[in-house]
RNA sequence: GCUGGUGUAGCCCAAUCGGCAGAGGCAAUCGGCUUAAAACCGAUUCAGUGUGGGUUCGAAUCCCUCCACCAGCACCA
């Protein structure tokens, strides 16, 4: 039995350690020679490699070998996004220190990977929680505070009760936790912000400037930043002179339809705007009402709208009416002002809500013809509307803006949905906050020198009530980097978002001691020529790994506006009908399918069964063929050897037609994979085509012993091997390696240069012609290629399987396509 | 509800500019090899492209309608 198959283990264990004692994958800055930066999303050491991981690294592995391959200088490396809640829960759970859980599973990692046969530069492998990494984060953490751009704010959060931990906006998914699934609580929070959105305009500007990005990913982003253009005024109070309602609306052409205003429940001017104990005590009760919904309701569109009528009443500025101001659930603290001017004519929402208060509506656009619908959202003709009237919604709207610029009451206000990153984790298993609070001088950043500010290795984590470094007494006190006096440090830590955020830079340069990494190094490697990882980082990690960019830019420390050129965002491995996943139980784990079938059949088949964009469905049949494709390969190498070791002149010139069929097939093969691979990442009909040649190899060694001259016979099917071997090596770099070297050859096959198709053997002489009579194929012909229009009509309509057809009607018109088809319509 | 994507053979998937619906794999069936089976080798069967319409000499491909599934967003003023 096991005679039967190729020795994929003595095989796969053997290469692997010749180029590790070759250090065949380590690279260096070479200016002579152009680079490709290749890269996949490194993992979070969370204990197993499995099938979801393969896909990902294949993909990434398959392409670094093609590019070296093809000339370039290719840096490929691997390391581990090592940070994180699991850490923890583990000490929780079994009483092990995060370090040390951290540490064994990367090892256990590392030597999945290593049997994967990887091509990285493992002398650049890094993990974030080492010292030597977060070192250079809190540097920049420090130089972020000294900008402006990281500050520390009192705020509504996003609290998961499970975690026990602060979830940055990015993190919350449909009012759950992205990690654990939990319902996420509102709380009021100390901690520190980053400012994204002084950046939302850059980041939102550059989505059209990643062609290289896929359109899903690009629409996800803008989608998050949502930025919308209107206008900001000011709503006087009727009889308060001394108070203004600020408000935001991004339609100000509809102004003169406002029947009401609405504030956020929260809003600060609330509170000066009761006129008596009893309606103060109203607006306490409402606001506790709306604070008692969970974040799940709050998501829900179609729950109901709630609202209370203040006494106080504002004043349209552009008509003068004094109209009724409530505060609503519908009206969000967070977004804009706080506080609306509402349109029920023109806004669904506003609609909504005055119908169920018994509020007018205006309409100031013209309905179309026939409409019936609520409010109404289209363009069209400005009515009731003063100065507006006749003219169309967008001119209008310029209009409005004009007026309350020159009347000094609003200005043109471009707002983001987007919010600042809140980067505070009460957690232990992350990298220090390096800051300082000191009596006398306040909030102090750490001075450089003292840096990295380490975290501490002895702590009791409990899982509950705040960050477990507060209970670590020397962590918490220490000296002001400033006055020297007493100082408490911040006892939060970092995102491991912001780890993330710039490890691709780390990897230029892992070693460097002078800073976040060697600017010529950064400069030779950067941006990443292709990034591949799965799509669930759409916004969140790749929205930060952007920001963050920019800011490093900006801090003159990297040249390039964008980390990632081109991205790949590969699917989803799926089993059973849900992602694989240790809760789910569904997971193949890669031990287990390198041992049966071996690394190479593992990578090839996560190639073939989908294109990489897609979700793949595992498949335990499936595998079996791609077990089975790589024995046939195989055993037709060897029981061949001796006629394929055979040396051979030169460049093969076959002579009979049998062989120049069979070469141009070699060719149109070559031909073929490295555009599936190079145009759009169709791996899985690049290997179809290497599997459909080794078919043909298979058809010519059997049809041609007898018809072809010997040597031309040998020679052919050298080729054939050689080129069979070569294209597959960037898919199962193992067996490839393997056949070369049996193949007589000494060096590495990823030494060899990627084939290019010879043109000449990509010639044709003759072409199939499809003939169709009224669009049905009726017949075949055999002609030259290139034949004359006349000629094919000619042949066409003489063909005795398309004459029958043609005989009792009479022909109308022909349609010609060279080298394709000749199409006859005919009539009764 | 909005946006995007997908729908092709029993299953996973191809089909480049609108030009023969099928490259590859799985499964099934038959044959060869074998004392037999597995493995292996060879062959065969199977869909008219989710629905309904339109444009065209010709549509999986372009346009419109509807359906199903997946994903993202969802009181963002």
């Amino acid at each position: 039995m096991a005679s039967d198959r190729y020795p994929f283990q003595e095989i796969e264990a053997k290469w692997q350690r010749i180029w590790e004692d070759r250090k065949q994958f380590r690279v260096t800055e070479d200016p002579r020679r152009p680079k490709f930066y290749c890269l996949e999303m490194f993992p979070y050491p969370s204990g197993r490699i499995h099938m979801g991981h393969v896909r990902n690294y294949a993909i990434g592995d398959l392409l670094a070998r093609y590019k070296s391959m093809r000339g370039l200088n290719v840096l490929h490396p691997m390391g581990w996004d090592a940070f994180g809640l699991p850490a923890e829960n583990a000490a929780i759970e079994h009483g092990v220190h995060p370090a040390i859980w951290t540490y064994e599973n990367i090892d256990y990692m590392r030597a999945q990977l290593k049997k994967m046969g990887l091509s990285y530069d493992w002398d650049r492998e890094i993990a974030t929680c080492d010292p030597s990494y977060y070192k250079w984060e809190q540097l920049i953490f420090i130089k972020m505070f000294e900008r402006g751009l990281a500050y520390r704010r009192r705020s509504t959060v996003n609290w998961c009760p499970s975690c026990q931990t602060v979830l940055a906006n990015e993190q919350v998914e449909a009012g759950r936790c992205w990690r654990c699934d939990s319902e996420v609580m509102p709380r009021e929070i100390e901690g520190w912000f980053f400012k994204i959105t002084a950046y939302a305009e850059e980041l939102l500007a550059w989505c059209d400037r990643l062609p290289g990005w896929p359109e899903r990913v690009l629409t996800m982003q803008r989608n998050w930043i949502g930025k919308s253009e209107g206008a900001e005024f000011d709503l006087a109070v009727a009889g308060r002179p001394e108070l203004k309602i600020r408000v935001f609306t991004t339609r100000p052409d509809t102004a003169f339809g406002m029947t009401y205003a609405v504030l956020a429940p929260e809003h600060p001017l609330v509170d000066r705007l009761v006129a008596s104990d009893a309606e103060r005590a109203a607006v306490e009760a409402f606001r506790q009402e709306v604070s008692r919904e969970s974040e799940i309701e709050r998501l829900a569109a179609d729950r109901p709208k709630r609202g209370l009528r203040l006494t106080a009443r504002v004043v349209n500025p552009f008509n003068g009416a004094e109209i009724p101001l409530f505060i609503a659930n519908y009206v969000l603290m967070g977004y804009g002002t706080g506080a609306i001017m509402a349109v029920p004519g023109e806004d669904q929402r506003d609609w909504d809500f005055a119908t169920q208060h018994g509020l007018p509506i205006i309409e100031t656009v013209k309905r179309p013809d026939g409409w019936a619908g609520q409010a109404y959202t289209g363009d069209g003709v400005k009515i009731n509307s003063g100065f507006l009237d006749g003219l169309t919604v967008a001119e209008a709207k310029r209009r409005a803006t004009d007026w309350l610029v020159a009347r000094g009451l609003g200005e043109a206000k471009v707002n983001y949905r987007l919010r600042d990153w809140g980067i505070s984790r009460q957690r232990y298993w992350g990298a220090p906050i390096p800051i300082l609070y000191c009596d006398r001088c306040g909030m102090v950043p750490e001075a450089e020198e003292n840096l990295p500010v380490e975290l501490p290795r002895d702590v009791q984590i409990s899982g509950k009530g705040g960050s477990p470094l507060a209970n670590v007494a020397s962590f918490v006190n220490a000296r002001c980097p400033r006055c020297g006096g007493r100082a408490r440090r911040d006892t939060d830590t970092m995102d491991t978002f912001v780890e993330s955020s710039w490890y691709f830079l780390r990897y230029c340069s892992p070693r460097y001691e002078g800073g976040m990494f060697e600017r010529a190094a950064a400069e030779y490697w950067m941006p990443v020529d292709q990034y591949i990882g799965g799509i669930e980082h759409a916004v969140l990690h790749l929205l930060y790994a952007r920001f963050y960019t920019k800011v490093l830019r900006d801090l003159g420390l990297v040249k390039v506006d964008e980390p990632f050129t081109a991205l790949l965002s590969q699917g989803m491995v799926i089993k059973d009908g849900a992602k694989m996943s240790k809760s789910k139980g569904n997971v193949v784990s890669d031990d287990y399918i390198r041992e049966k079938y071996g690394a190479d059949t593992g990578r090839l088949f996560e190639l073939f069964a989908a294109p990489p964009e897609k979700d793949l469905e595992w498949n335990d049949q499936g595998i079996e063929g791609a077990f089975r494709f790589l024995n046939r390969v195989w055993r037709f190498t060897l029981t061949h050897l001796d006629e394929l070791r055979t040396p051979t002149p030169g460049r093969v010139v076959p002579v009979s037609d049998a062989a120049r069929t069979f070469r141009r097939l070699i060719h149109e093969t070559i031909q073929r994979v490295t555009d599936d691979i190079e145009r759009e990442f169709h791996f899985n009909t690049a290997v179809a085509a290497i599997m459909e040649l080794v078919n043909a190899l298979h058809g010519f060694e059997a049809t041609s012993a007898g018809t072809v001259e010997p040597a031309e016979r040998a020679a052919l099917l050298r080729e054939a091997v050689e080129t069979i071997t070569l294209l597959l090596g960037p898919f199962c770099p193992h067996i490839a390696e393997e056949l070369w070297s049996r193949l007589g050859h000494r060096e590495s096959v990823f030494a060899q240069r990627w084939p290019t198709a010879d043109p000449d053997a990509l010639k044709k002489t003759e072409v199939t012609v499809v003939v169709q009579v009224d669009g049905r194929v009726r017949g075949r012909l055999l002609v030259d290629v290139d034949a004359a229009e006349e000629r094919l009509r000619q042949l066409a309509l003489n063909d005795e399987r398309v004459s029958p057809w043609v005989a009792s009607r009479r022909v109308e018109k022909i349609v010609v396509v060279p080298n394709r088809l000749v199409n006859i319509v005919t009539r009764a």
